[in-house]
DNA sequence: CTGTTAGCGCGTTCAA
DNA sequence: TTGAACGCGCTAACAG
């Protein structure tokens, strides 16, 4: 490790006493323009930066804010999280803050993890993501007075930060194209953190478990039904695991029965695809007679065989959002909107229409 | 933001000094029995968690590694990222590190992102993505002695620690395999950062904007030519974007030939999906007589129509071993390897193979 | 205009 | 076995 150059290495140099410097770089000194100028060219020759720890230290805030993922198979879609985390550190990167990551796995020791996060006093503000129905991790922040934003909404009873995007609202719509292509029988293939549960028994009960966009998204399916006076069948309402092999396995129980659905939407676009490959080992073809529809709107939809028809997610957006007022609230400054909901955006390609 | 607790308030609460309080958390420390018990107690009512940026100005290191990912459209694949970034992220926790994330863009300005990181104190270490076949980030951490690890190596006339997977080796089986698949016109679709340049016209000559994997990776595809006594054509060899779009673009322009290769090697998968959806739309079938090959094996590549023949990269494993490896350097224990290969895997799938 | 004193929370001396 | 003094690098408040 380097030796650190220091406000009073700079002072030596320039001849003056190191608070001098600081106020100098700060811009809060009257000084003479002499001074001044030899401060800072001896900044410049000694390639001076300030020690932000040092900083933090002092002004009780660390400018980092913190971004929590749930390990593998829960939380954001994997192609998701590149866009999502380079529009959140650059966004942060505008305020001058950096972003730091940590990994956290639903279970007991969950709330450790975010009890050390904001009692160590490393981050100023948090960043969670995959909110569930009820998520207690929401209700801690909250409790503790921590700054956090929330990517996804709950059902607690009190109000918080956040950004998300209608699910409600995307499902619905793409349930209303499927029955407007003439489909009567539309499976939905929930997601579900765990291994595969059968039918339409969540894997726990527990609200606090169950993803709420993946709630939310099969309301919109329930309500477009209804909407339609179309029957609700259990049978046709599934769960999987949240990547491929999930929407694989859920075709498989599906396309083996004796009625099967005309149509499946899935709650991801990853879901989809695995769920189109099934339909394909069996011989079949993806198209208006069976048609399948994912979610996100990952940029890989656009190049699947057939291209997939999707509800596209504003990801970029989202992120910016959500930094640009967790800053907002950790600096107390005006904000404008502390609970921001997105429109998606319903695209028809080839998976439902077929090439006409 | 909620009060802090600190030394002072367990002290105070367990009626002895802070400094005590201090040796006993830090376990180094003969206390009676008793007044060990009462300062535990006293932390746990009071949920006491040291204040890590203390902790970091006093000991000098902040137990905080940084992770650079250069913006969109170069670095690492997408879907790898949250792979990557959970195990490494898991990997440092294992240490009691946290991860750091930065976003850098490739140009004048970058070398300015990287002093600031290591000579504002935030972190300890650095982990490079993306590395260049003459890579300055490289050289600049090195001569300023700061520690680091690279994921990929780099043509430097000096030693560097670093986790790369053989990517030479890698492609090079590729090719043979199409060889042994009677295939005689192999195209080679390579990556550039930039928009597509036409033929084999790399975008700049700047040896330190080229992608080092990339460039082994088309070695490899060279040699394994030379090895069966097969001619390289240039006119074989494009470049094309990092993303679906690329691998599209450069099959439209190889396709619409008057003699087309029968078999296309790429440099990652979602150049391989773009490029068999070009396929597609010119009505003709991936398969056997026309060879479309990936790389990376990212977990969807087996989800593709047809499931995409590819090179698996280990990349938990790389994860892991970069921040191990660095947390070694860091903390200068003994260390078994700085330089570590990896060999990757072929994966043979049907869009090279058909379906029997 | 500039320097001095003080303290952020902690760990590490060194005395008591 | 415990506590007092000191400093990590910086900024803030006040004194000169």
């Amino acid at each position: 490790m380097p030796k650190r150059v220091t406000l009073k290495d700079v002072a030596a140099l320039a001849g003056v006493s190191y608070q001098t410097v600081s106020k100098v770089i700060n811009h809060k000194a009257q000084v003479t323009e002499d001074t001044r100028r030899r401060i800072w060219s001896a900044v410049e020759e000694l390639r001076y930066r300030p020690n932000v720890i040092a900083r933090s230290l002092q002004g009780n805030r660390t400018r980092t804010i913190g971004f929590t993922i749930r390990s593998m198979s829960q939380g954001i879609s994997d192609p998701f999280l590149n866009e999502l985390l380079t529009s959140m550190v650059e966004a942060a990167g505008r305020h001058e803050y950096d972003v730091l990551v940590s990994v956290t796995e639903p279970g007991d020791r969950e709330m450790n993890t975010y009890e050390r996060l904001i009692k160590t006093g490393r981050i100023d503000g948090l960043i969670v993501d995959g909110t569930t129905r009820r998520d207690e991790r929401l209700a801690y922040l909250s409790q503790e007075k921590f700054p956090f934003i929330a990517f996804g909404r709950s059902e607690l009873d009190m109000d918080f930060p956040f950004v998300d995007v209608d699910n409600f609202t995307g499902m619905y719509q793409v349930i209303e194209h499927l029955i407007a292509m003439g489909h009567q029988r539309i499976a939905f293939v929930g997601l579900s953190p765990e291994p595969p549960s059968g039918h339409d028994q969540p894997a726990s009960e527990d609200l606090s478990q169950q993803s709420f966009c993946a709630y939310e998204r099969r309301r919109g399916y329930e309500a477009a039904l209804a909407a339609h006076d179309m029957p609700l069948d259990p049978d046709l309402i599934l769960s999987s695991q949240i990547r491929e092999e999930g929407g694989y396995q859920a075709a498989v129980s599906l396309l083996d029965r004796t009625t099967p659905p005309t149509a499946a939407a899935c709650c991801s676009d990853l879901v989809a695809l695995g769920f189109m490959r099934a339909v394909r080992e069996r011989g079949m073809d993806v198209g208006p007679r069976l048609a399948v529809s994912g979610f996100d709107g990952i940029p890989l939809s656009a190049y699947t065989h057939p291209p997939l028809t999707t509800v596209k997610q504003p990801i970029k957006k989202i992120g910016e959002l959500l930094v640009n007022t967790l800053v907002h609230i950790i600096e107390s400054t005006e904000l404008p909107e502390r609970q921001i909901l997105l429109m998606p955006e319903l695209i028809v390609r080839q998976s439902t229409t077929g090439w006409a």
